[in-house]
RNA sequence: CGGGGAGUGGCUCAGUCUGGUAGAGCGUCGGCUUUGGGAGCCGAGGGUCGCAGGUUCGAAUCCUGUCUCCCCGACCA
């Protein structure tokens, strides 16, 4: 897709790769490497596994059938989190009164600018097209949710009246709309995929108590699922979520050293409760205002996980989030069809209660052709299988994350040893996420050190600092760092030092990076 | 909203300067042949050239207007 200055010219989510040399078919074009482009990279990588389609409206993406069982997967093995916590899902609408987002005074600043708001409820036919009917003005306008919060809080309003209704543990997997000026394919969109919980408690320290628990239930699913590993830390006041006391979050650190934001669980305090008025009696018969967390994370997760572990030659999935974990290509000449077919429905047996396997039985394409598609969507393992390996009862192995193939044993508990190895690739990709991180992680003291180092190498950047706004927007304003998070380990070190950038007492220990 | 760029089959593009029957590659469909790392041949379908006016015997091409998209900036899970 080159145009112009060799920029891609489709909506921001091209349906084939960003860079298309005219002649040559999307199969054989190159994805850009990492070092040479990375954003090109990753619009490459997305294109080339099929994961999304461009919409004919702005900053909104299609989740194709691969990219959307991605994020099933995500959402599968989170629920399970979720419930086995305590808390039950219900859904909410997609609509909110305009007037509940003004019920919260910061909550109102912080999503006005970008909320989709409906005035009208019909249409009407003119010579130029539809156009809203103007006798069909909403009394009050609805705004498309941002996020649930007002809704909620009014509901939970009339359904909290004494201590026994605590707590109340909800979430909801639903889509938001928040109309950004600029989208990327699951890192930004306008509409997007996501779980809110929304929790109401009798007392303060339950209710922070929740909003780490939660942020642990995050944090241990990215470093076990999708092997992603994430950071912890409180936000400081100008990245706090609009309307918390206090916003945890999950930081990743993707493979170009910038950091995401991959999750925020929030400490609501008593904001919501007051601004919509939601009481409950405790024990003693007085009356007294419930305390409340959120918590959500998004569609987002999966461009996490794209940069986290993905390579020049495409997806790599870690094989728990993997919609297919095994692909089988069988391979044959017109006259070992039969036998060949026969052998690859006995191994399909043998893995499919097990392990998402797919057979790849297309037969106007070659294998090779098959390696390399599957090999472009992340399958984390391939299974060959021609008349040779018949006659062996074997079959011809090859892991997406390692060079050389490998021949496994057909009779010989291969169930066991295919979760074997794909335990031990889920491991290694987590292994070496860290590693990544952690070459990547630096602790400076002097505010030179941060902008030299955020030049030549990006990354985490650990220092004392003494917290404080408008020195973080100054720095922000400079080399466009930000404070990801007051990482939760490791703040003691701060005692006795001096802010590496205002020379003040250090009050904490800031994590600084770049950020998507 | 400020600055830059682009709109031609499904995709990537050529053609526009210099007006004269709308093209290529890939993908798609059909047939034959092939299959242990990206197959080959033959054939077919598919575009009112973003939209609206204008100039002209004739407009993808020139003129005017308009819409949309992309990039950089301000905003952001």
């Amino acid at each position: 897709m080159l145009r112009g200055g060799g920029l891609l010219s489709r909506p921001c989510y091209p349906a084939r790769p960003a860079r298309a040399p005219a002649g040559e078919p999307m199969s054989k074009q190159p994805i850009t490497p990492r070092d040479q482009d990375y954003s090109r990279w990753y619009l490459d990588v997305i294109a080339h596994a099929d994961l999304v389609d461009s919409s004919p409206v702005r900053g909104c993406m299609v989740l194709k059938p691969h990219g959307y069982a991605v994020w099933e997967a995500i959402k599968d093995d989170l629920d399970a989190r979720f419930k086995a916590t305590g808390h039950v899902n219900a859904y909410f609408p997609l609509f909110i009164p305009q007037s509940f987002l003004s019920k919260e005074a910061e909550h109102v600043e912080g999503f006005a600018k970008e909320c989709a708001v409906v005035t009208h409820h019909r249409l009407k036919a003119t010579p130029d097209g539809v156009i809203p009917d103007p006798a069909a003005q909403l009394e009050e306008p609805l705004v498309v949710r941002p996020t649930s919060e007002t809704i909620i809080w009014h509901m939970y309003g009339r359904w909290i009246s004494s201590w026994r209704d605590l707590p109340l543990l909800i979430n909801q997997w639903a889509n938001v709309v928040r109309w950004e000026m600029r989208t990327r394919p699951f890192l930004r969109t306008a509409e997007f995929l996501w779980q809110e919980g929304h929790t109401a408690h009798a007392t303060r320290t339950e209710a922070e108590e929740e909003a780490q628990r939660m942020l642990q239930v995050y944090r241990d699913f990215c470093w076990e699922t999708l092997a992603v590993p994430v950071r912890t830390g409180v936000k400081t006041a100008s990245e706090r979520f609009a309307g918390a006391v206090d916003t945890y979050t999950i930081e990743g650190l993707m493979q170009n050293g910038w950091a995401l934001q991959c999750g925020t669980s929030h400490f609501l305090g008593q904001n919501f409760a007051r601004a919509f008025d939601v009481t409950f009696q405790n024990s003693d018969g007085d009356l007294e205002h419930v305390w409340a967390t959120s918590w959500g994370v998004s569609t987002r997760l999966v461009g996490a996980l794209i940069m986290t572990h993905s390579d020049d030659a495409g997806l790599v999935l870690p094989p728990r989030v993997a919609p297919i974990q095994i692909v089988i290509v069988p391979i044959y000449r017109a006259d070992k069809r039969d036998m060949v077919m026969d052998f690859v429905g006995k191994v399909r047996g043998l893995l499919g209660r097990r392990f998402r396997v797919h057979v790849d039985d297309r037969d106007n394409m070659k294998p090779g052709a098959k390696y390399f598609e599957w090999e472009r969507k992340g399958v984390p393992l391939r299974l060959e299988i021609g008349p040779r390996d018949v006659e062996n009862s074997a079959v011809f192995s090859k892991l997406r994350t390692q060079d050389g193939k490998f021949g496994l044993d057909v009779d010989d508990g291969l169930a066991d040893k295919v979760a074997e190895v794909l335990d031990g690739m889920q491991q290694a990709l987590l292994d070496a996420a860290v590693a990544r991180r952690d070459a990547a992680t630096f602790e400076v003291d002097s505010y030179d050190a941060l902008k030299a180092g955020l030049e030549s190498q990006p990354g985490f950047y650990l220092v004392p600092w003494k917290d404080d706004a408008d020195n973080e927007a100054a720095i922000k304003a400079d080399c466009k760092a930000t404070i990801r998070c007051y990482p939760l380990q490791g703040q003691d070190a701060a005692a006795g030092r001096t802010c590496f950038y205002s020379g003040e007492p250090a009050t904490h220990m800031a994590l600084f990076a770049r950020a998507y």
